[in-house]
DNA sequence: GGCAAAATCCAAAGCGCTTTGAGAATGCCA
DNA sequence: TGGCATTCTCAAAGCGCTTTGGATTTTGCC
């Protein structure tokens, strides 16, 4: 069923059957009701490709999944796709994913443009120098950034959670514990979020006139193998840390699982803090209750992503273009596993 | 930079220049080179759409995010859109990603249809009894399930691992260590991949001539905290078991969890194994070694996506229509995690 | 009742590509 | 050199939609 099938088939022309579906203020009421009703008995879709290609516009956004040499799928970003994916269904939008190595994402972009497959994309884990959002400019592409760029001007659209007040609160939670070696299992600090939360963390510990051991902090990969390596490393050491901050409740399941190992216990002999993004598959479902319950800075990855979506599709559709920047504050959490300082 | 504005550049007409690009017989060698690489300098990349309007023929796969009441993004299914999004970039395919609630789901599938928005899907968590096949097949949109139906009959294309035998040789290796209690934390048992496991683990206590008890035996979403709270209760019984199999490292994760927190150590107090999709976010990056050692039966389930992707392209294209169902068999890996039963 | 204005509706062009049916150029042989 | 079979190239139609500019009908008002 097309168009043309549907106007015949309803003795009208095809521009006045359009117009009726699209909205159009020309067609009277009565016969809008009448396509509308046709249309969906008759399960009529217009075809996106031919509405793309009369239009120009197109209702599909791009994400890049990046497969680096580890073939790393983090599942930050697939808890942020689920709720992007919601947020784009209900605005009728699709989402169209890409691999990629990572050196080959600026050509997925320019791809993107000449074949104008997309209508706009999302960045994905901005550094503190990315060269992603001058690309996109001058390609005149719509972009919004999960997370920001170092140099953050204002001038282009991006959603945040505001990384370095979150690490700071929580390091003067566990100084007001009473806590002065404090170790820190950051991400990768390369990227603009976990360079943010080392400079909380740095910044608390400096207001509290406590030094920086450099001895206690780590960056890499937030994955469960890295929290429970850096842990064991931890203990090991001549002075080892009485609370640990984690980067990722990924982090903190490694340090767990190590400081279990080692026979301590999390809240008790030892305290652990940790960002959670809210990751779906680590949440109870159903009627099942207890989580690991740590205290926590807390920001759902997921409606960021709903949240991201919902501002992307108002830049490309021009309806709001003060959307320059959104900034989330994280919610500290208290859970069972930070205690005040024996001893 | 489209189709016309090349041909004229180059002083040829566009039936040319379209067939030198596409790879047809008719135009001579020396012409297709002038225009191929006329096409790279110009960076011309035809317009999908409209080549899909002429064609009829689209190259993007759809996938059905389901979002679930409780928003649990199954790390599982993000790990395989990984392993296929490659699968697709490599052939010049795109994914196409909507979030649908689970009774939706049929309606997207006829809105791909009828829209046209792509050409074949990938069918996820395929039930016992599953209504999406005989809709599949009658709206004639191509597809590949990602396991089985219960009532697989080799008439449509399947990629799935061998459930039954997975969990019949881990329980088998259990029985060899001299436990008799073994536990099963399922996944769903509405699930097919959950019932053939159920299945594998009936089949070799009775060949072993051991009794089932209900008790043992646990069936939830594959999440972590499921994980801990099915090991908590088991162990809180009269008469806990001595070896608990698991069907995700995830729930094997919380396991672990929930022995640790009861002073319990797997491979020394309690044997623990597990089903392991190789997830990318548990594994050590980089340099670092060591994971969970998980004694485990391995399936990379980002493999799987990856190989679906080919088949069922191949199925699109018409290329092997031949592929019926492939069962790939899981690897048995021996970690630290189990012993012999003690006294 | 008559006329302008408003309300409806429509035919046709065009978006960028593929592909059919046919024409021009080339090579080969007698 | 002429005639025929190949080889290469082309103009034009069509895919399903939107949208311009114009035609037609209805309405409002004196």
């Amino acid at each position: 069923m097309n168009l043309k099938e549907l106007s015949t088939q309803l003795g009208l022309s095809q521009t006045t059957v359009s117009r009726a579906l699209n909205g159009f203020p020309e067609v009277s009421e009565k016969t809008r009701e009448r396509v509308l009703e046709a249309a969906r008995s008759a399960n009529y879709r217009p075809s996106p490709s031919a509405a793309h290609l009369a239009t120009g516009k197109t209702r599909v956004i791009g994400h890049v999944i990046p497969t680096t040499q580890h073939r790393m799928i983090n599942p930050h970003f697939s808890d942020f796709l689920a709720g992007a994916s919601e947020g784009y269904a209900a605005a009728g939008y699709d989402m169209l994913l890409r691999a990629a190595e990572p050196e080959e994402e600026a050509a997925v972009y320019e791809d993107f443009v000449s074949s104008k497959r997309v209508g706009g994309v999302v960045v994905h884990g901005p550094r503190l120098q990315d060269s992603r959002i001058g690309l996109l400019r001058s390609l005149g592409l719509p972009f919004l950034v999960h997370g920001r760029t170092g140099a953050e001007d204002g001038s282009y659209p991006w959603l945040d959670v505001n990384n370095k007040e979150a690490f700071e609160i929580a390091t003067n939670y566990l100084i007001k514990l009473g806590h002065t070696r404090i170790a820190l299992i950051n991400g990768l600090e390369e990227m603009t979020f976990a360079a943010q939360r080392r400079a909380g963390y740095d910044a608390a510990l400096q207001n509290s006139g406590l030094t920086l051991d450099p001895e206690l902090t780590f960056s890499a990969d937030m994955v469960e193998p890295y929290g429970y390596e850096a842990t064991s490393a931890l203990l090991n050491q001549s002075n080892p840390p009485t609370a640990i901050l984690c980067a990722s409740i990924l982090c903190a399941m490694g340090c767990v699982r190590a400081l279990a190992e080692n026979g301590m216990r999390p809240g008790k002999d030892i305290s652990v803090m940790t960002f959670d993004d809210v990751l779906s598959f680590l949440q109870p479902s159903g009627n099942q209750r207890s989580s690991p319950a740590f205290t926590s800075m807390r920001s759902s990855i997921q409606d960021a992503g709903r949240r991201s979506a919902e501002i992307l599709i108002d830049v490309i559709e021009g309806k709001s273009s003060d959307h320059t920047g959104v900034c989330w504050e994280a919610e500290l959490v208290e859970g069972r596993t930070t205690s005040p300082l024996r001893d």
